[in-house]
DNA sequence: TAGATTGTTAATCGATTAACAATC
DNA sequence: TAGATTGTTAATCGATTAACAATC
């Protein structure tokens, strides 16, 4: 496969198609066509294969692709392979969750501690241990941490995040509900509930006006 | 305002326009210029003011629009205005979170109860109550609800997908990690987790290839 | 071989950006 | 008035889809 610059549409389907793959039982066939892939997630076909063939060294006509290599490549292209450690700042419920979540180790994302500005508060029995804030730099610069997990609420968030940064952060996933300022090079991803909202309620609202 | 079909890209845009109206202190000028706006959020000012003609009357020349007005119109416009009621399977810790997010009362979204397997098992400090899921239908009948928000791992999503559909909801907020079958006219929306993780651990690959 | 499936090249579609006229 | 800002019309860009040739 010759590696080109992947588009953030095509990024954005990868997960979606790894994880379908995953979920199908044992005994399934060894191959796989784009075609039974598209029809199981509702996509066009020809999408799927473009996609694909941005990370797979290529199927077979009329046999498809070799299902085991197709999740190693997505998986290796997604880094999911080599792990990524990160911290997480606001150990509040969303923030438990998060670290409580198993299914990211499925992603190489590795939680390693959470920070908060009352560590002995929060819930003793996580997994994870609980910092100060004021160790947030320290931390992050002896175990070289460079993706930071933002769940205190938006009035703090800007903060927070000039902290990490500071701490030599660069891959922001931000939870609060407020926009972020930060330099060229940093990445925010924003995880926008309203966002979603919006579309949903979007929608009843037209299925409400058709029932009219 | 003529009501003009709106695209997903701008209904998605809004949220953000709001969220940054609502953070401005009290004493802010009457008026906001879409220019102004498109710098606080790092976007470009067409951009903004198209955005803007799609739910506003119009701003004034040289002067802009009129904010506390503007932020009306946005709320309206995402039905922010009218509450819409949701119930959600799954409590456990994110379940809990997202019952506990006050945030979701501002966007008009109102958690009604929660149902699961164990009801008894989870955190009986939970505001909302939390029901047996063979409850679920009659209450969505009874109380007329049409969202649901799936909170539970990813074997058991579409199972509990379909006793939604079964039981008049209209609209799905997926949180787990899972490709959801459903008809036509029920809209799912994913909150894709490895979707936003992948846009970031793609950034950090790049990251650390540049350092090189 | 015939047919299913792949991958590529061209056409379409939609969304963003740029240029400009209108307005207070 | 002059200039900032709006809204609109046209140009660009990117992503999706369609058509087709290649392959096993």
């Amino acid at each position: 496969m010759e590696r080109k610059e992947i588009s953030k549409s095509v990024l954005k389907r990868l997960p979606g198609y790894l994880a379908y793959l995953k979920s199908l039982p044992e005994g399934t066939a060894t191959y796989i066509s784009a075609t039974a892939l598209a029809n199981a997630l509702g996509m066009g076909e020809v999408q799927v294969r473009k996609d694909l063939a941005m990370v797979s060294d290529g199927g077979r006509p009329k046999i498809g692709y070799l299902r085991e290599r197709l999740m190693e490549d997505i998986s290796q292209f997604l880094g999911y392979d080599n792990t990524t450690d990160a911290i997480l700042i606001g150990a509040g419920k969303l923030g438990q969750a998060l670290m409580g979540y198993k299914g990211f180790q499925e992603y190489g994302l590795n939680i390693l501690a959470a920070f908060d500005e009352n560590p002995d508060k929060e819930n003793p029995a996580a997994k994870r241990p609980v910092y100060h804030i004021s160790k947030l730099e320290s931390y992050c610069r002896t175990h070289k941490v460079l993706m930071g997990i933002i769940t205190v609420p938006g009035e703090y968030a800007q903060k927070v995040c000039d902290q990490l940064i500071a701490s030599g952060i660069k891959a922001i996933w931000n939870f609060a509900p407020a926009h972020l300022d930060v330099p060229a090079g940093i990445l925010v991803q924003h995880e926008n509930m309203a966002t979603s909202l919006a579309v949903l309620s979007m929608h009843l609202q037209a299925q409400m006006k058709d029932k009219k």
